[in-house]
DNA sequence: AATTTATGTCAGCCTTGTTGACATAAATGG
DNA sequence: CCATTTATGTCAACAAGGCTGACATAAATT
């Protein structure tokens, strides 16, 4: 009995060339996300607690609305890790001083010290690319991602990243 | 009582100017990923099948050790969604021909008409990000994230990519 | 014949995502 | 001033998809 292997193809990269980029972009992800794994294991986090202070650490007195906003995830799994960082002295809370219902949000001297001993290892990854490549590579780079987020959040991630 | 915000800066790009990229890499990838979910629901698969059937598409008799060294994840892990994939009819385990062992692994008819519903709007996706670039945008991007891979595996997925 | 290799499987645990319901305090609109 | 909306938190339960450890089998290798 014969598989039907032939009936059609598999994807080829000739058919569809957009599978290098597609690929690249799963094998250079997994690798960069990987980086941090061994100083969150030290201090018994993952990687959503890591995302989580980055962006608090990046946007000091941010919104929990804005957090959950930047990581479209739902506010009951945010919880659970906000809540984590916050027991343990790496984010801290403050009432809004205008809007009184607002939590806005600090990473600590703790918290920003976690942050940077998480990102350094992405940076260098990220130095340590962009070395054989100039200025250009760089722009292009950034370029090509800007127009990978979807159009109605760009300007928004936009306006987040330049600060 | 004051917060400690001043003590030290948060990060900020002038100094660090790998944020850009370590945070476009985010958002990003937060939004292509996103995209077969719609088509992924349908099914009641979830983001592990499509790596899976989407891997076994793309390198036909591959060995269930080939996409181990791919996904990065356990045998544990694999079997339980790989078995998925298999009882429902996606993906087809074959012995090995001269090494009866192994079970290479291919698409069926099903599988690969899957994996092309999922790939689909992920390319839609890179056209419409390199559609403003030009072919020298899309070199630029390519190389960026090759360097982006760990230099112990880059060979290896060069020469899985171009076939 | 003994060992190693490729793979599978059982059992249990952890992280991190989900839904749904409900609570509170503060802002806002009539 | 009261009703409503908004920002946030919380409880409970569940699901996906990682993980470790132990053990099983068949086939290849030494």
């Amino acid at each position: 009995m014969q598989r039907d292997e032939t009936v059609t193809p598999p994807l080829s990269i000739q058919q569809q060339p957009e599978l290098v980029l597609i690929e690249l972009l799963f094998y250079a992800y997994r690798d960069f996300v990987s980086d941090p794994d061994v100083v969150l294991a030290k201090f018994q986090f993952g990687r959503a607690h890591h995302r989580v202070v980055h962006f608090v650490n990046r946007h000091p007195g941010m919104r929990v609305a804005d957090l959950l906003d930047i990581l479209k995830i739902t506010k009951q799994s945010l919880g659970r890790v906000l809540k984590q960082l916050i027991d343990t002295g790496y984010i801290e809370q403050v009432p809004g001083p205008v809007d009184r219902r607002q939590r806005l949000l600090y990473a600590t001297a703790k918290g920003r010290a976690l942050d940077q001993r998480l990102t350094e290892p992405q940076a260098e990854r990220i130095r340590a690319a962009l070395a054989p490549l100039g200025p250009e590579g760089r722009i292009a780079a950034e370029r090509f991602l800007r127009l990978m987020i979807d159009p109605a959040e760009r300007d928004k991630v936009a306006q987040m990243i330049e600060h």
